[in-house]
Order: C-alpha cells, then structure tokens, then sequence
DNA sequence: ATTGCTGAAAGG
C-alpha cells in the first residue's frame, strides 16, 4: 500500500485523522514526513487517513536520519555491464531461434537512449538542476544510486524538515491510500484544482505540483511556493536552506536560477493551455478510464468534483489552469536561509532569459535523448569532484575532461 | 490477452 499526500486547506470539510500506512518492507522511505519529528508528533490516529498540522510545531533535532540510511542498502542494483561492450553481446540471433530480447539488443548496440535504457518516463526538475551542476554525476547517480554520506543526508533531513513545516503553515496534509499510478496522479490533480482557488482567493499556496512537455521529455517537479505581492504580481519563491551561514557560491546559484527557471517555464506554460492532456497521458502511459481508487473518489467528492475517472479530472484542471486568469510568473526569487538560525544569507531575484533557458534545456534534452554523450565538469570547477561519490570511478576524469569512452586508445597522452 | 515503472526535493 501506498500513500499519497492531499493538500487539504484549513477549510477542507470533514477532515478525518488516521494512522499512516507505510510499510514497504525491506523499502526505505524517503518521505520527508518520515524522518520529521514535526509529524510524527502529530500523528493522531482514528480511521484511515491521516492529517498533519502545523499546530505540532517545535522540531529541531533529527537525530534519527541517520538511522534510516542503514536501512538504504537495501535498495542496491545492477551495476552496468553492457556499457562498455559496443557491438552484439551473446544473444545473437537465430541461434536458439527467436527469443532475442530487443531490448537487451539494442542495449548491446548502444542504441537506446538514456530515458529508455534507465526505463523513465519523465524526468524531475531537480534532474535538470542536477545535470545543470555535473551532467556525468547525474548520470552515476541514475545509473549506480550510492548512498549519501550520514552527514550530507542530515543536512538534507534538515532541509526537507524546514520546507514541510513552512508548507505546514499554509495547509493540512491529508494521507491517502492509494494503489495505482492512476490514483497517485489523480491526487496531484486534486491538489491542483484545489490550490488553483486559493491562490486566487489568499493570495498564497505551497507545493504546486507542474508538469509539462519540453523538448520532448516530461518533466515534473513542484513550485515551493507562489503568491502574489502587494502590487499585484505573481511571485514564486524557492526556499534554499543551508547547513552553513554563508552565501553560495555561484556555481550553486547558477544550478538554482536553473531550476526556478524551469519551473516558470512549465507554469507558464500550463495556464496558457500548452500543456495538453494528451501529452500527460502519452509519456505517463496513463489509462484515464481506469476507475479510480475508492479512497480517491472520495476524496474527489468531498472537494466538490463529480469525477468518475482520471480523464474527467485531468480535464478539469486543464480548464481550471486556462480559465481561472492565472497570470505567466512575473518575479523569480530564490531565498538562501541557514538552518540552524533561519538567518536570510541572501535573496536573489532571476531574470528569465528564456532563449537562455531553452538553449540549456535542448542541450540537456540532448543527452536523454541519445542525441550525444554525457560531459563532465570543465577543468576550472573540477572542485566539484571533491564531493561527489563518483570521482574514484568518473570516466570523465579519467579522460581528462573528455569522455574516455570518446578517446582513440593511441590518442592517450602519447608523453 | 495484458498491462511491469517513479511524490519531487532535500544541499554542495
């Protein structure tokens, strides 16, 4: 059993409270609801579903993440193999007749892109961030997930802990068992109709969930926060917590402008009705006739939506999102705050360049798409392998900048 | 006749 989170606001009828039900055995969950003592206070327990507030304030200490790492070797897989072995491997065909997977033989012959060979059908926002500070560290970190570090995983901890309380402050969060990629989806979109009215109503929401087609790849991610200034404009703000007192350096603003970047890009994108359901439907594979989960519905009820299926839904939001006069995002604001103190390190405002962005996205998109290998780091930010996981194993750095894969075997360094 | 398949972000 799976849960997702409802977004219910404070004005949300008929709340009920209810144990939480994860229990992916031998899993480790990555909710940051897991590892917050802010919840776990809250947790109250009636019927089937379960509500968070604020009200449990008066976390700080997170001494049990530490803990929850151990439990993360569990989640081990293949390590690659075919990678470095171009041309047909042993399931030729016509040996033993016709079992010959595609798959493994396209494989073989390095024809797959990188979407397909890692089986995603969408990419998160936060890849892009990622691949914006090191393309080849993204790719390990697809291909062999590693563990973080204890002391990089608290100081993640930390960080999701001061979101989900800010969040807290605006909305409950309602659990909801769900089973399939249907129900989950649905429960996104529910969160969005609802969110949608708030905005317009408040002035202020948390956690807007966007999604949308660019350069031919899904991307999905959520808005920290968007509300709208005294004068009237539609402002986003990313929160950016730090375990240090100190401004970040420019290579980490520059992969954070990035994001937010991209996330105004999808928005904008959304309420000008250019993101089609059909688009959703074709990456995610969704079936919008498939009924929904009975939790689901009732939650769907409870909001107002006489929904049967995920394709009434789906339109819905399209008509929420184009007819509600959502404007395009005027201000991009990223605040830096450290953790311990809530200090504000600084505030920076990003001027969209969107030909910039696009630009960046293409060559991104290039790489999922098989459309070229993936780079590493310049020379003058190698610094950056001083905390990556990868660097003992990086082919870039062995190739001195280059992908080895790239290299002639004479052209090596001949001294 | 059968469906494999993802909460995003958390920070450097």
């Amino acid at each position: 059993m799976q849960t997702w989170s409802f977004r219910a606001p404070f004005s949300f009828p008929n709340l009920v409270i209810s144990a939480f039900c994860l229990s992916l055995p031998g899993g480790r969950s990555t909710k940051s609801q897991d590892l917050c003592p802010i919840q776990s206070c809250a947790m109250a327990e009636t019927e089937e579903e379960e509500v968070v507030s604020a009200e449990a304030s008066g976390f700080s200490d997170l001494s049990d993440s530490e803990f929850l790492e151990v439990l993360d070797l569990e989640d081990t897989q293949e390590s690659n193999a075919s990678l470095s072995k171009p041309g047909p491997s042993s399931e030729l065909p016509g040996k033993d007749g016709k079992l010959i997977s595609l798959e493994k033989w396209k494989r073989g012959l390095d024809v797959s892109s990188p979407m397909e060979r890692f089986h995603l059908k969408y990419l998160y926002v936060t890849d892009l961030s990622t691949q914006n500070w090191c393309e080849q560290q993204m790719v390990y970190e697809k291909e062999l997930p590693d563990f973080l570090v204890p002391e990089k995983a608290a100081v993640l901890d930390t960080g999701a802990c001061i979101h989900l309380a800010r969040e807290l402050e605006v909305h409950d969060l309602v659990t909801i068992p769900i089973t399939t990629k249907e129900d989950a989806w649905a429960v996104k979109f529910l969160n969005i109709l609802s969110m949608i009215p708030t905005l317009q109503s408040e002035g202020r929401i948390r956690e807007f969930p966007v999604f949308g087609e660019v350069e031919g790849v899904l991307l999905v991610g959520v808005i920290d926060e968007l509300h709208y200034t005294a004068k009237g404009e539609l402002e986003l703000v990313e929160l950016k917590t730090r375990r240090r007192p100190v401004l970040p350096l420019e290579a980490q603003k520059k992969k954070d402008c990035f994001q937010v970047s991209l996330y105004k890009h999808i928005f904008d994108a959304m309420v000008q009705g250019k993101v089609t359901t059909d688009s959703l439907i074709h990456h995610t594979k969704l079936r919008p006739e498939k009924p929904l989960g009975p939790s689901v519905l009732r939650h769907a009820q409870q909001g107002g939506f006489s929904v049967k299926s995920l394709g009434d839904l789906m339109e819905l939001v399209f008509l929420s999102l184009t007819l509600s006069d959502l404007p395009v995002i005027d201000i991009l604001k990223i605040e830096y705050i450290h953790q311990e103190t809530s200090t504000v390190l600084g505030t920076e405002i990003v001027a969209f360049e969107e030909k910039e962005v696009r630009g960046k996205v293409q060559h991104y998109m290039a790489y999922w798409m098989g459309h070229r290998e993936p780079q590493g780091v310049d020379m003058e930010e190698a610094w950056k392998c001083r905390t990556c996981n990868y660097a003992d194993i990086c082919e870039w750095r062995k190739g001195g900048g280059v992908h080895s894969s790239m290299l002639e075997p004479q052209a090596k360094k001949a001294k």
